[in-house]
DNA sequence: CTGAAAGCGCTAACAC
DNA sequence: GTGTTAGCGCTTTCAG
């Protein structure tokens, strides 16, 4: 019966019944192997930690130790089933070290954004793992840039620039792009669409790119007419898939800028009598878990990688604050499942023609 | 020019330009409006706030206050679009009273679950919103009981029977189901499937139950061959969705625990001919991102508002910790969308016989 | 090897 | 109205 109810007993309480000092039962509950103490000694202070239940109080020790263990997290994606793998990497990262998350998960308004920015840097966290869409950022007056001049360590992820200096994770998109373009290709597609998405997202030009360089190493010349948006820019205009299949020639094989713009794509093919795979290959960007579900062949981002690879790199900036700015690159991967279905004969091209 | 870098300044620096105790400063800056301050005087400190780029250091605040405006959430749950608007809830409903959320989101592992949690407890949250499925919980030796008994306001999303004294925010489930149900049953449907899933999560329960009661208010035997698990129990057996369709007389409609089983099932009913609408009406449940983009009739549970309400019993119980436990029930709500098609004849039965 | 004392940055009583 | 004092619970020199 050692119900100890509210009185929360504290480090000198532990002390106490260990006959020793406050700043003994600390060195041993810090596990500080370089302050010598008798063994004897150590069993009993742990002895008394373990019999009173004492659990140290974070927020004091953050105090005088000057850093908190927790890490901000702002996150302002569309896709949760991509934050969602994020966060989980984060966390095992930070796991073995014992820090935490602070999460600030805003729907996209800057206002709210800077609000909670600011929120986080009072919590004193000892680093920032920064998401979110690239709106126009002022060095300035923006809350993160100037956390970063105060010396809080950030890593930015999926974005190449940022207006401070800061480190960044991103996707090898391009050429997981060209990966999964080259396999329509290898395919037997010769038309192929490319369905992006409105906001210039350096992300996203990347995967137009990879998507036209490997035409060009099939030697298909890009058309224009076969990158369109999804979303309209004047309303009733057509848009996306549809856009596409109401070309003259049709492309047999489109690429979507994620996940969602293609099975949003499959659904609007389906209603038109377009089957997916036997009437129009598809390849959707993110692997999350929409492709999963439907069977989609895409490119898959190492989320969950990205995530660890951003405490990372936070760590590695606690220890070295001056450390040069890096990026790391993480590889994308092609993931093929059903949306493309097996190698077609172009319409027009007979069958291995000899 | 006032780049003020590392030397962080703190409510004595402030107090020094204002030329008044930190004490004061402390008041002005806390918006106390109890503390009776000069006007002139509360201008000059707030100015020199700005002018030096003060921010309080919400550690030192939180030892002295005795609590951190911090809560807790442990997170354990399949669905990530579900998680991302139970936070976004959260969230909103701390934003105006300036608190945090302080994450531990695992992919389901006990152990690494109560290490987060006894994590979070040293961090001195002052609540905890804890979302799991209902493994075993032992209540002498699982952390979350215990801290709840040591006093740490929690409110559990999701589950009805918790083994401690916590307040519980669920949504109506049954009801949704029925409501699903019956609109098959209206749709002119008399042989309607249910794919479960393996896990007895009460929510899940309620949804078949729910199903049951429809089909009894149309008239309708249940067929308990018509309730089959998506996961096989042994390999190789047939399941879900695929088990349904194999029967002597298969269903014209099912429902799915879930929208993940139910776009599952859309994808395997597909490539066994079976389409969704025309051959087989669907209907999903939850509305998560997944129903939205292939347009599944399904059951709205409002997460969203979940996380809000659970933010908000937490405050309740901050002020009035003797409260007795409450349980909020949150309505769900049918959305029909394109996977159950128009009122149909069913097969047999001449139409509008007369 | 261990303890005493100082202080992290702030707020809360209580003087003045 | 405003300043002084005393901690919050812990770690950390620095003596002993």
């Amino acid at each position: 019966m050692k119900q100890v109810p509210h009185p929360r007993i504290g480090i000198r309480d532990v002390a106490r019944r260990a006959g020793v000092s406050p700043a003994t039962a600390s060195h041993v509950l810090s596990e500080r192997a370089d302050v010598p103490i008798r063994d004897s000694t150590r069993r009993r202070v742990r002895e008394a930690a373990v019999a009173l239940g004492y659990r140290p109080n974070a927020i004091a020790r953050s105090l005088t130790e000057g850093r908190t263990r927790t890490f901000g997290l702002i996150l302002m994606t569309g896709s949760s089933s991509f934050a969602a793998d994020l966060v989980c990497g984060i966390q095992e990262a930070c796991r073995e070290r014992r820090y935490h998350t602070l999460l600030a998960w805003t729907s996209g308004d800057p206002v709210v954004e800077a609000e909670l920015g600011e929120l986080l840097l009072e919590h004193q966290v000892d680093g920032l793992i920064y998401h979110a869409p690239p709106y126009a950022i002022d060095p300035d007056t923006h809350w993160l840039p100037r956390a970063v001049r105060e010396g809080t360590p950030c890593v930015v992820v999926q974005e190449r620039a940022f207006p401070a200096p800061v480190d960044y994770v991103i996707t090898e998109d391009c050429g997981g792009s060209q990966l999964a373009t080259q396999h329509l290709t290898e395919l037997g597609h010769r038309r192929i669409g490319f369905v992006t998405v409105a906001e210039q997202r350096s992300r996203v030009w990347d995967r137009v790119e990879g998507y036209r360089r490997a035409l060009l190493d099939a030697g298909i010349a890009p058309d224009p007419e076969l990158v369109v948006p999804e979303f309209a820019a004047r309303p009733g205009e057509a848009c996306g898939i549809e856009a596409l299949l109401d070309r003259a020639i049709p492309p047999t094989a489109v690429l979507a800028a994620n996940d969602s713009v293609a099975a949003r794509a499959w659904r609007t093919a389906g209603r038109r009598g377009v089957r997916v795979p036997q009437d129009l290959a598809l390849v959707g960007f993110g692997d999350t878990d929409l492709a999963q579900v439907l069977e989609l062949t895409t490119v898959r981002q190492p989320a969950r990688d990205l995530g660890r690879e951003a405490a990372q790199l936070l760590f590695r900036r606690l220890q070295e604050p001056a450390a040069p700015p890096t990026s790391l690159v993480l590889p994308t991967e092609l993931i093929v499942r059903e949306s493309c279905g097996p190698r077609r004969v172009q319409s027009g091209v007979p069958p291995d023609s000899t």
